[in-house]
DNA sequence: AAATATTTTGCAACAGTGTTGCATTTAATA
DNA sequence: TATTAAATGCAACACTGTTGCAAAATATTT
């Protein structure tokens, strides 16, 4: 359990019982979380507005990122080291159509890809959608 | 003009005059629209909810697909031939963090990615962002 | 050209998502 | 334990998107 105030501490950040909360929840689930799925997992515990403070800044601190999919916006934790300075993320995001869970392949990497003269790159982002091995195997 | 008819009757839609400027906003501009863009292109001509629906029936047509960026959900005219039974699109979108566009890169791919056992992927979207050509030469 | 059937539109109302300001409470520090 | 600074809860609001229904417009038939 202090493994939560740890991480917490170590982006500079107090420890509250909603952080700890939410920030426990994305360990426990293994994919990426909508606002929506964290305020039915922690119930009536805390605000509307104070879970969204806590993504808003854990964004920011880089414990979590984004990912898009065609439903709407999610997070995930960032595996690699992310801080407030610098985020890297490369891999790959794959979101299920059975059962619409979207997760990171973490061991996935975004090929070198040619871009026509003159755009210049900075960051990757690559969603997948499709059948996911839990839901193939059924 | 009568393009925009044929266009409209090609996909089997009736012709009408929200339809007709939604279809001429997407072939002027040429970058991805959202519905807020186009609520601001057209002014107080139609109702938010018939360009709401307007989007909806031309994504189901295959007149336009969904680009996804940080920022939300845009859309963009197909260029290949979509219809209502089949869209394909393995295109990048681009996003430049100067002026906020994006667009499809219309000449590129997205390579084969070596995906881990037992994910079957169906389909796939690539978001890069970073600078334009136009925006570089400043 | 007028009547009909069908689709589309506008309006009202609503649900979901996300933000801001401010007073109160809580966590870290001295 | 007292102080300071940050985080929370509440109220209110803006934005995004959807649904039902009556009125209007389109395509079709006569």
């Amino acid at each position: 359990m202090d493994q939560l105030r740890e991480t917490l501490k170590g982006h500079h950040l107090r420890t509250t019982t909603c952080r700890e909360d939410v920030l426990s929840a994305f360990i426990n689930k293994k994919n990426a979380l909508s606002h929506g799925d964290l305020e039915g997992a922690l119930g009536e515990s805390y605000d509307r507005v104070t879970i969204y403070r806590t993504l808003k800044t854990f964004l920011e601190k880089g414990i979590i990122h984004k990912v898009l999919d065609d439903e709407g916006l999610r997070y995930a934790l960032c595996s690699q080291q992310c801080s407030e300075e610098k985020h890297q993320h490369d891999h790959i995001h794959f979101k299920c159509n059975a059962c619409g869970k979207t997760n990171c392949l973490e061991n996935s990497h975004i090929p070198n890809i040619a871009l026509p003269q003159g755009y210049q790159p900075a960051s990757f982002n690559l969603l997948i959608q499709g059948t996911c091995p839990e839901c193939v195997a059924e």
